[in-house]
DNA sequence: CCCCGCTGGTTTGTAATGCAAAGCACGATG
DNA sequence: CATCGTGCTTTGCATTACAAACCAGCGGGG
């Protein structure tokens, strides 16, 4: 079933992905989840409940999270003024641009294995990707 | 440049798949670490160390990950004839039926998704995740 | 107005994951 | 056969994650 071959791609294209963003991530001391929240936070600042309900993660975590992403300055809280329990969650300077740091090693990591494709055929493979996708999820990557 | 918006599309399609394990993992009381050892496992009987080599992980982190599949009877270890240090690891029958179960629930909570491509681009999609990845690398998935 | 329930976050307790360093057993090499 | 290197486990520690208990603030019904 040729379903089943494109499944199976995708969940080793997804380990080997993981394992570069893991790779590169631990360089700077960060996890795969540090990794993602700020990549997420890049053009976002979202509300800790809605963070972790992107992240699939429960709200304790997200706290832990947080606090400890807060405590090396690469995040910060601030209050929202329209409802006073709510905290907004936002990226510093700092984390800004260690996140742009860090996606920049991670396109330079991973170009060596896209350019083994032709130009037309990446063009294609990022359609169809975005194809599978694209409806619905709205916090991005 | 188009290769930023491949390798973009790549990594928030790895989320998004992660995303999946995760939760059909836990489901299963499987950590994505431990359902790509039983994904492995499937088909290998690799040695400690090869295992961690290729997991990326720290061969202690491995001892404590196959020290828990076995006590719960999904994984265990046999002596190695050539090298009694060596320690082979190997799936059970109840691992192995957990692994298909499991990897069968993930095939359908994926092809909802990849079936919003035609099925000629699907192929193609297949064909072009694989590849990016094929060579080198021979523990699947 | 005020009490009560609901929602948003944090705290606490526990288990799993992961690394690093130390330890142990075995093989290999001089 | 003594020593070094390899393969794995053990121990100690930080992080990640969940669940349950908790606190604070919002909002309705009386």
């Amino acid at each position: 079933m040729t379903s089943d071959a494109l499944v199976d791609a995708l969940v080793r294209n997804t380990f080997e992905v993981v394992g570069v963003l893991t790779r590169i991530g631990a360089e700077h001391d960060l996890s795969l989840t540090q990794l993602r929240v700020l990549g997420i936070l890049r053009d976002r600042r979202p509300r800790m409940t809605e963070l972790a309900a992107f992240l699939g993660l429960d709200k304790s975590t997200l706290s832990g999270l947080i606090d400890r992403a807060e405590q090396r300055g690469l995040v910060a809280r601030g209050k929202n003024a329209q409802d006073r329990r709510v905290v907004d969650v936002f990226i510093t300077p700092a984390g800004l641009e260690l996140a742009e740091q860090v996606y920049d090693e991670v396109r330079r990591a991973l170009t060596p294995v896209t350019d083994r494709l032709d130009p037309q055929d990446g063009d294609q493979l990022a359609k169809l990707l975005h194809g599978l996708h694209s409806p619905g999820r709205d916090l991005a990557p």
